[in-house]
DNA sequence: ACAATCAGGACTGGTAGGGTACACTTTGGC
DNA sequence: GCCAAAGTGTACCCTACCAGTCCTGATTGT
């Protein structure tokens, strides 16, 4: 389906909180989760995960929360993505080379991989700031080009 | 993981086997199931799939088998995926509303849809006769523009 | 008539998504 | 110095769906 899982949906709108204080802003797990309305073992283990994936930064004790490692501008969907399901592939083969046997005579293999690079790009250049922007979007767009590098002046 | 599932990566293999042949090419499922190395009866399964979509016409009895509904560049990887997993969306609330009891405050979800709009529009404008070209490719591109409608002149 | 072919299900095993629980460590505050 | 409030790590369960098989029927060319 071509879906992101429900976990990286969490991770996305948790980010997005902490995006949306002013930084920097250590929030802890269960205000984070009561305020996006999940379950506190699930929000937690998703943070878990994105603390050491590099993207929060993790404060324990007394007092302790969570905060971007990095400003909003700085953390991308695809970096979400990545940390929370590991390499972005359409398909098997585009992921992790060597599982599929076709793989040698297999007619369409580059063009996935050209398919996975463009979405994996794609994904990579929104910005969690981008997400919350409420006013006109700028809007996204696929575009094809006749060959690489020769963008719109 | 934002992954097309094995079957809808066979479905396409089949379909470009399908698309290789000079029209209109029926073609019986067991050769088409031992052309792509497949066991013949997840291959039989697929190409039902896609003819009940209306991707492949098919032909009972002796001599029977499957050729394309349309000519290949008529058809998407996007009909593809659609025929064989759903309506293609990135999250459960973009491709069936009313799933998500956050919907109403959800501060990323308009901006989900766009995000799948933008992946469904993409893989629904490449054809199947552009995966089997061998030859310099058209580099796909994802580019993200400030307006709709104005693009490169 | 018969064999080749597609149609439509039912059925099964495995795995990953989705979620919970618990024991442990760290740290601020009194 | 102790306690409570945090995060850490790991183990665990359940369900759904992916991946694959099998069987019984309906068509149709020879």
């Amino acid at each position: 389906m071509i879906r992101i899982t429900r976990e990286t949906d969490y991770g996305i709108v948790l980010l997005s909180r902490l995006a949306s204080v002013p930084r920097p802003g250590v929030q802890a797990a269960r205000e984070l989760a009561s305020w996006a309305g999940l379950p506190y073992p699930m929000a937690s283990k998703i943070l878990k995960v994105l603390a050491r994936a590099g993207l929060l930064v993790s404060q324990r004790g007394a007092r302790g929360g969570y905060s971007l490692a990095r400003p909003p501008e700085q953390i991308s969907v695809g970096d979400v993505i990545a940390a929370l399901e590991g390499p972005i592939g359409m398909t098997e083969c585009t992921s992790a080379p060597g599982q599929c046997e076709q793989e040698g005579h297999c007619p369409v293999r580059t063009r996935w991989q050209e398919i996975s690079a463009a979405v994996r790009d794609f994904l990579q250049r929104i910005p969690l700031s981008e997400l919350l922007r409420s006013t006109p979007l700028p809007l996204l767009h696929l575009e094809r080009q006749a060959a690489p590098g020769q963008g719109c002046p």
